[in-house]
DNA sequence: GGTGCGATTTGACTTACATCAAGGCACGGG
DNA sequence: CCCGTGCCTTGATGTAAGTCAAATCGCACC
């Protein structure tokens, strides 16, 4: 499903050396000495999407795995009748594929532009072999998601609408964080955020506006967001105040 | 906490050589060969668990790690004010730990009458390091488990509530299945069916006497179920019939 | 068999969110 | 510049599920 697009095209041909790369040290590769890195750079690739292309559709063969360079990708399971949950948010140093199943269980499409670094199955699947650390990792990684998806379980089970709204934005805008005032912009939809959170468009917007008019956020068109404090946003989001106390 | 109980006390040494184990094929060992079993054999133990009763609270420092033997129990995240999610079921060869976190991130409690498996932290570490074939299976199987987690997004964010109590009741129904008309008890209580379906007790009584009603499906007093024909409770519960085409 | 208590069911009522339906805003193209 | 086309916002109304409250069931124990 690819759209028209007027745009100007993307670098089709993105390079880069993998001890130049901004995901370096965050990705599946993090592990790797310098020797490891050259032949990682002989047999990966980039490629780039345009956002809201589709990357892999649901059930799809998948005979690759990627890393998200730039950009953000999201993972959704649809029902036949047209509902649509998102799984999963995909963003710089993210891993996509699976190894050891040869079908994609959701769909991935392209939130933003998108730039993706590539390896085929069978280059990856000896890499795993080799170099033991790179399995290491992605189970690291796998437990990361699993624990970011039980998370948002309780997102879309227990919370309101307005605590969910809120809960997103706190997402996205932690990773922007630049002291306390933070403000980024958005990459997702009101369409996206919806799927996200299991609310419609409608809702979204209500609460979004609702939390601009109580002074917890403020918005900039419709893509830019600040928040004066992230506390009062937590606080809004029904997140537990004992502050994250981490082994 | 622990329940006070008035049953008859549980065998406390639950003992097993491990090529007699029930779950000998399926669980984190599944790949062990004889010798390996031996070793397992000189540094697990058991221990058993009454229904009800907590095996891990939420953000307890966790140094050991289980499998499920028998029984089932329940994964769960709840926020300050007493709203609570079930975010996993475990059900016998399901794995309780986290290598590398110190810390449980969720509240893990049985939901029957248990017995698992269990290895302290330390030895059960040197095994990772010594077999590669425990970290494979464990990546398996955490990838399996995140399927399973993104999977339950889409029943709590998108179906209806007669959708999700039909979910659930295909869920358990399909690993007790025996021939078309499928019957057995719930490991769950309504409150525990609830908390993992993103409702309330009273919503879930009533779509369960509604499906029975319409005779999709069987009661026999509180937790025994039956099915006549798990293919129209699959409808019910909204299910893709595209027939799982899997890879 | 009776009693007590927790689990479940059922009913009446309320509410948060969905649905349906206009409008507004921004951006690109003729 | 004006008009389309996609997002997004806002309003009016409907409904699925929550809440509050009261039976009823089922089991353990007497």
């Amino acid at each position: 499903m690819y759209c028209i697009q007027m745009n100007a095209p993307l670098p089709e041909t993105y390079r880069l050396q993998c001890h130049e790369c901004p995901i370096r040290h965050r990705a599946v590769c993090s592990r790797c000495d310098n020797e490891e890195l050259e032949l990682l750079d002989s047999i990966k690739f980039y490629r780039s999407f345009r956002s809201g292309e589709s990357i892999v559709l649901e059930g799809d063969k998948l005979d690759f795995t990627a890393s998200v360079v730039t950009g953000c990708a999201t993972l959704s399971r649809s029902l036949e009748d047209g509902r649509k949950q998102m799984v999963g948010l995909l963003l710089p140093s993210d891993f996509i594929g699976r190894p050891g199943r040869a079908h994609a269980p959701y769909e991935v499409t392209a939130a933003t532009d998108l730039t993706l670094c590539l390896f085929r199955r069978a280059p990856f699947e000896a890499l795993m072999r080799d170099m033991p650390h790179i399995r290491d990792r992605l189970l690291e990684m796998a437990l990361d998601e699993l624990d970011a998806a039980r998370d948002w379980m309780l997102v879309l089970g227990r919370k309101s609408a307005r605590e969910k709204v809120a809960s997103l934005l706190l997402v996205v805008l932690r990773r922007a964080a630049t002291g306390a005032n933070a403000r980024t912009q958005l990459p997702l939809t009101r369409e996206a955020m919806a799927d996200y959170l299991g609310l419609t468009i409608e809702t979204v917007s209500r609460q979004m506006s609702a939390l601009k008019k109580e002074g917890v956020i403020s918005l900039e068109g419709a893509r830019g967001i600040g928040c004066p404090s992230l506390a009062d946003l937590a606080l809004e989001a029904g997140e537990d105040s004992d502050g994250d106390i981490l082994s």
